[in-house]
DNA sequence: CTCTATGCAAAAACTTTGCAGGGAT
DNA sequence: ATCCCTGCAAAGTTTTTGCATAGAG
């Protein structure tokens, strides 16, 4: 889905601050905390948060903390579970989350922690 | 494991706070924030975190973000993933990690998001 | 035209650090 | 006796909020 469209299915408003924040996500094949966005953004840190949050509410953007204390930020597309490295603070997007299930949960996100295959040698 | 029997092992003082600290966790049968814990602390805040940095640098505490955007803080005795509800906020506790494999990592910690059972209705 | 979004500044929430005194080994 | 731990206070970091203006529908 176009990131505009996401907006009008969502009955969002089209402003240039959430087209540019969908785009840089929609784009960026990993998560990104808002420290790694910051210079490229053109927007203030107060729409910045407040836009994220509305995302959040509405099951656009989804985020988890990793190992440096900070909060990443990814668009849901196409949702994939997330490895935290505690050796070298990497993440990594692996598997597709659809086969994993639980009984009576519905699974939208999926984050394993511990020690990635490239420390692990 | 005893938890004083934890603190020798890992070579660290037998202090009151870390005493206190490993009998609350190893009591609790769940994640605790700072927040519900801190009225029962006979220690200062500075000392929690400095503590639980330690623990965590030892693999003795684990912590992860939940949906209220605090960090909740567990001893990893039996090591089991858990489930974050987007709705109710609850954490839950759920199965064992061992039997969650990739190949070439270590898996230490697995934490599911989405919909909980109760709220799946 | 109306109602929501934005920028700026200030505040809030949470966590970390410096330092001097206290406690464990 | 030594070195680490602790409390207190202060600072740091990240995120949120208030308010006046700008922009979308």
């Amino acid at each position: 889905m176009k990131t505009e469209e996401l907006l009008i299915d969502k009955k969002l408003k089209l402003t240039t601050a959430r087209k540019e924040l969908l785009n840089i996500f929609s784009t960026a094949h990993k998560p990104l905390s808002y420290e790694e966005l910051k210079e490229s953004l053109s927007m203030d840190k107060a729409t910045f948060y407040r836009n994220i949050s509305k995302f959040e509410d509405e099951s656009i953007i989804h985020c988890f903390e990793s190992n440096d204390k900070k909060r990443y930020y990814e668009i849901q597309n196409k949702p994939h579970s997330h490895f935290i490295c505690k050796l070298c603070n990497s993440i990594k997007c692996l598997h597709p989350t659809d086969n994993i299930s639980l009984e009576g949960y519905i699974i939208e996100d999926v984050i394993y922690k511990g020690v990635c295959d490239t420390c692990n040698r």
